[in-house]
DNA sequence: CTTGACCCTCACGTCGCGTGAGGCCGGAGG
DNA sequence: CCTCCGGCCTCACGCGACGTGAGGGTCAAG
């Protein structure tokens, strides 16, 4: 029963004894106080705030509603106005922090969305694959992409896509696909010479239509028509739709390469 | 098919075009390029910015992910860096949504009950009040009070209070009241006198007691005073703890004030 | 040549403090 | 007496993502 360190009954709190009563932090007293929020209405001689009992009464009215999210301003005009409408306040209040949960709601499930396209780079279930790609579509192509490409900025790119498509963009881009690739097997059919303006088009074409995907530089077409020829999987594809496409698909990709500068043979996929 | 104001074909685009593509303000093109989070590849020798389809593809990429709530630094680290944890970074992002989701309700509810208690006075059940305040207590009080004083400054703090009480509290309160009421009773028996120091004890102690409800000035406490001996409701409750109990109370607080230099016949509420 | 729409670069304001920097005050110990 | 340490003071900048002018060039059309 020794002389409490912070007695109740002197005539002042200091801001360190008010700061632990209230639990705020003595810089937010500081700045109660500059903007005439709350004030102490004593200082000692060498300037110390000093906060009396009606100062600590005022200053709870300040936690009680700084703690339901009010500005300072609205603070000030519930403490200071005798005709502020405060339930009219707390009222807008209720309403703007409905606002911001629907806000944050919908911020989480785009949040949703954009990791479920990371992690399974398709956001359509396996009955809208099928109708969407029809029946040579293998549902385990996008688990596979993931573990061959997961972590590389294209990779990341084409969920970015993704997380923005449903059935409908899906079908549009496997149509443009289809497009293409029947152009391909009717242009090599014709007899197209790699190197030539038409080639060159169906070569142009290729990269934008790819760009569904995600962006494509030449180089890196240059590499896509190669693992093209040589991954067994994507020959098979190509060569199903004419045989020897892929190997023609990358002969008009490296002409192409080649007449805009590029060493198709060292280009590199970054 | 005239020229378009804002030709595609064109190797770039102002920041008024590229604004109403994106769906964003053009300050916020200046300060994404002010910070060198997304610049625009060419300048028109008046100093115009131009934005190539490139840069859009990269400003796409900006909106998406700003849209997602993710912070710009964190931005150019998803756009730059090749070995960023994108599926990390929107989890971590996500986390961050549900918490201040789960901050927000929590303010949402003590709005709630704040807007309730500013609305009904108590925020017990007719049951909770009967037991709380015994059998003489009549549920339609506090929304009587709301009608008469429902604005003041006083009905606010007294509002503010009755947020954070529970029965708990509120027993305890009707507790002291009690207390305080067989007091006054026992003093008035015992021919304490107004304007001894006993009797002064008293008021004191009674403006402690009705602190609960708002911190009241020795100036109200003279209104009050009056009150209850003028309003029929009052001075009937006092009255019924001992005869002429309301008109003794009034004559002690009066005392009480002259004593603190205030004239208890001009005193005002405020 | 003028007009009006568009563009530029500063540069301060927002909101509620956090975080030092630099220095004074006050009580305890040597 | 001096010193030390913890607490207090007053500046004053920083944060995050722009909003909002001020003051002044630029461009296409009438």
């Amino acid at each position: 029963m020794g002389n409490m360190p912070d007695a109740a009954d002197t005539d002042g709190l200091t801001v360190g004894q008010v700061s632990k009563r209230l639990g705020v932090t003595v810089r937010a007293l500081h700045h109660w106080d500059e903007v005439g929020l709350a004030r102490p209405s004593l200082r000692t001689a060498a300037g110390y705030r000093l906060y009396t009992a009606g100062d600590l009464e005022r200053l709870h009215r300040v936690v009680v509603y700084r703690e339901l999210g009010l500005g300072l301003d609205r603070i000030r005009d519930v403490l200071e106005d005798p005709a502020a409408d405060v339930p009219g306040a707390l009222r807008a209040q209720r309403a703007q922090v409905d606002e911001r949960i629907d806000r944050l709601q919908r911020l989480g499930a785009g949040l949703d969305r954009m990791i479920d396209a990371q992690e399974h780079g398709l956001l359509l279930t396996t009955e809208q694959q099928a109708a969407v790609f029809g029946p040579q579509w293998n549902p385990d192509w996008p688990a596979r992409a993931r573990q061959l490409y997961g972590g590389t900025t294209q990779w990341t790119q084409y969920a970015e896509r993704s997380a923005s498509r449903g059935p409908e963009e899906w079908r549009a881009v496997a149509e443009a696909v289809a497009c293409l690739e029947r152009a391909l097997g009717d242009a090599m059919d014709a007899g197209v010479e790699p190197g030539s303006p038409e080639a060159n088009r169906l070569v142009e074409r290729h990269r934008e239509v790819f760009a569904s995907y995600f962006p494509l530089t030449r180089r890196m077409q240059v590499c896509l028509g190669r693992m093209y020829e040589a991954d067994p999987g994507f020959a098979a594809h190509y060569d199903g739709i004419r045989a020897g496409l892929a190997a023609w698909f990358r002969r008009i990709v490296d002409a192409d390469a080649r007449a805009h500068g590029i060493d198709p043979d060292t280009a590199s996929w970054r």
